[in-house]
DNA sequence: CTTCGAAGTTGATATGAATCAATGCGAACA
DNA sequence: TGTTCGCATTGATTCATATCAACTTCGAAG
C-alpha cells in the first residue's frame, strides 16, 4: 500500500532467512517482497527469469546508454548511480544497498551508470519478463511500485539539497540520511563507516572534493562528528547534524562550538 | 511494459476524446490509462472513489507534510510541486500538467506541496481505494509505474542539472525539455509560451531571478532563443540550444553570437 | 626498507552566482 | 490619465565555492 511507511516495510528484510536453494543460490526471494513458501513451480519459474550475479568493486555493471536489458536487486555490498557530462562533470544520483532495485529508472537506455564501491552481490532479472513476474507474484509488483514511490521522494529531497542547501548543510544531510540508513539496515556495514570516497562524495553532494574535505572539517570542529585515521566519519552528536541538514536549528546555532 | 517509451503512451492522450458522463465531469478516463470501454459497474465504481476538482491560479492543493488521503490525475493545466526550507529557501521539484500523476511520490503524509500556477482541472482519488482501484483496473497501475519509473529518469536528469551545470545549461535544458514537452503535448497551450514566472524557473533551477534573467539575456544574445515584449520566450535555435544543454557542442561554440 | 601512487587535507587565489540596488514596463485600478 | 504594484531586467559589489597548489598519510609493490 502506498500508505505503508516504507522503512516499516525494509526493517524486517533479514537476508539469512527464507533462503531458497536453487533461487539465486546465496540469495534470498524475500528481499524482493516473496515471504511465503514458493511452489516448485514458483522456483522453477523464478531461476528461468533471474541469475546470481557478483561484481568486484570499482567494476561498472551498469552502462549509461546501453540496452535497458536487465534488473537489479541488490543484495550485498553498495554500488553508486550516476550520470556523466561530455566534458567529465558527473552527478551521483544515488547509493543503492541491500534490498534496493536497481533499473527501474529506465526506458529502453538505462538513464544511468552503475558501478560497485564494494562488492555486491546481487540478482539479475530479464526485464522483458517483468510483466511475468509481476502477474504471477503481485507482492513484487507491489514492492517494487513503493520502492519506486520512496525513490521520488528521496530525489524530490536531494533535489533540494543540490538546488538550495550550502556545502555544510548538504554533508550534514548526507551523514544524517547514511547514519539512519545504517542504523535501520540488519546487514549493519563492516568496520568503515563510510563505504564511498571523498571523490564520490562530492559528486553526490554537487561539490568539489576540497569541498566537502572543508565541510567535514567544519563538522569536526564544531564536534557533531569525527573523523578516524582511516578518514571514517562518526556521528557524534545527530540531533545538531540533523538541525543543520534542515537548516531548523535557531541562526546562531551553525555557529557555536562544542556546547 | 517497461520497455514502451514514455512519450509514445503519453502521445496519443486525447482529453475530447473517450468522454465518460458521469465520471469526473469533463474529465475522461482515457488519460489515466483506461482506454476501452468501461461497464457502468467499473463507471460506477470509478465514481465512487474519484472527483472532478478545479483549483484557481495561485491556489496550493497539497501541503507538504498534511496526510496524504489523495491522489490526483492532471486534466488541464500546470501546477508546480516545491519544497520549502523553515528559512524559507524554495526547490521546485517539477511542473506537471496533463496526464501526468500528483501523489505518489508520497509517504503517509505529502514530500512535497503543489501549488497551480495555471487554473487547474483534475481527478482528485481516494489513496486508500488505490489498491482496489489497481485491482479492478491493471491498466491504470501499470500506467502509474511507467509514469513513475519516467519520473525517476527525469529527477535523476534533474540532480545532474542542479548538481554540476551552469547557470546558462540549466536555463538552456529546461527550455529544451518544455520545447519538447509542448510540442508534444495535444493540448498545445495558450499564448503565452512559459506559464511560469521567473522565480518559480529560478526555484526550480536552483538560482535567483536575477541569474535566471541573465541567462536568458545570454541566449537572446546569441540568437538561440527570442523573448517577447510579455517575457514569453521562443526558442530560435533549438538544435543549438540542446547542445548547450548538453554541453555537447565544440567549446568554443559557446561564444559564438548568431552564428 | 624504500618507492610510489591514490586518497585526503589545508591554504591561496579566482570566479560564477548571489546579493544589493536602481530602473523599466505593463496591467489593474482610482 | 495618472498612480501603484508586481514582475522583470541590468549594473555594482560581495561571497561561497571552485580552482590551483602544496603537503601528508597510508598501503601496496618492488
Amino acid at each position: 500500500m502506498l500508505d505503508h511507511r516504507y522503512r516499516s516495510q525494509r526493517a524486517p528484510i533479514n537476508l539469512s532467512e527464507a533462503i531458497i536453494p536453487g533461487l539465486c543460490a546465496g540469495c534470498g526471494a524475500r528481499h524482493i517482497g516473496l515471504c511465503d513458501a514458493l511452489s516448485d513451480e514458483d522456483l522453477h519459474f523464478l531461476a528461468s527469469v533471474s541469475r546470481p550475479l557478483t561484481v568486484q568493486k570499482g567494476q561498472t555493471f551498469v552502462v549509461e546508454g546501453d540496452a535497458a536489458r536487465s534488473f537489479f536487486n541488490i543484495n550485498h555490498g553498495v554500488a553508486k548511480l550516476y550520470k556523466d557530462m561530455p566534458d567529465g562533470r558527473r552527478q551521483i544520483t544515488g547509493f543503492v544497498s541491500a534490498g534496493d532495485f536497481v533499473g527501474l529508472a529506465a526506458d529502453s537506455c538505462y538513464a544511468f551508470s552503475a558501478e560497485a564501491i564494494q562488492e555486491v552481490r546481487m540478482c539479475r532479472f530479464d526485464r522483458t519478463e517483468l510483466r511475468n513476474v509481476f502477474g504471477r507474484f503481485p507482492a513484487i509488483e507491489q514492492r517494487l511500485f513503493d520502492f519506486a514511490s520512496h525513490e521520488l521522494v528521496v530525489a524530490q529531497e536531494q533535489m533540494l539539497l543540490l538546488g538550495r542547501k550550502t556545502a555544510v548543510e548538504r554533508l550534514a544531510s548526507f551523514l544524517d540520511g547514511w547514519h539512519h540508513r545504517v542504523s535501520h539496515a540488519e546487514d549493519s556495514n563492516s568496520g568503515r563507516s563510510l563505504p564511498m570516497t571523498r571523490a564520490d562524495l562530492a559528486d553526490y553532494l554537487g561539490l568539489t572534493i576540497e569541498t566537502v574535505s572543508r565541510a567535514l572539517s567544519s563538522l569536526r570542529k564544531l564536534g557533531i562528528i569525527s573523523v578516524a585515521a582511516d578518514h571514517g566519519v562518526s556521528v557524534l552528536q545527530s540531533t545538531r547534524l540533523a538541525e543543520i541538514a534542515q537548516a531548523a536549528g535557531s541562526s546562531s546555532a551553525k555557529i557555536q562550538p562544542m556546547a
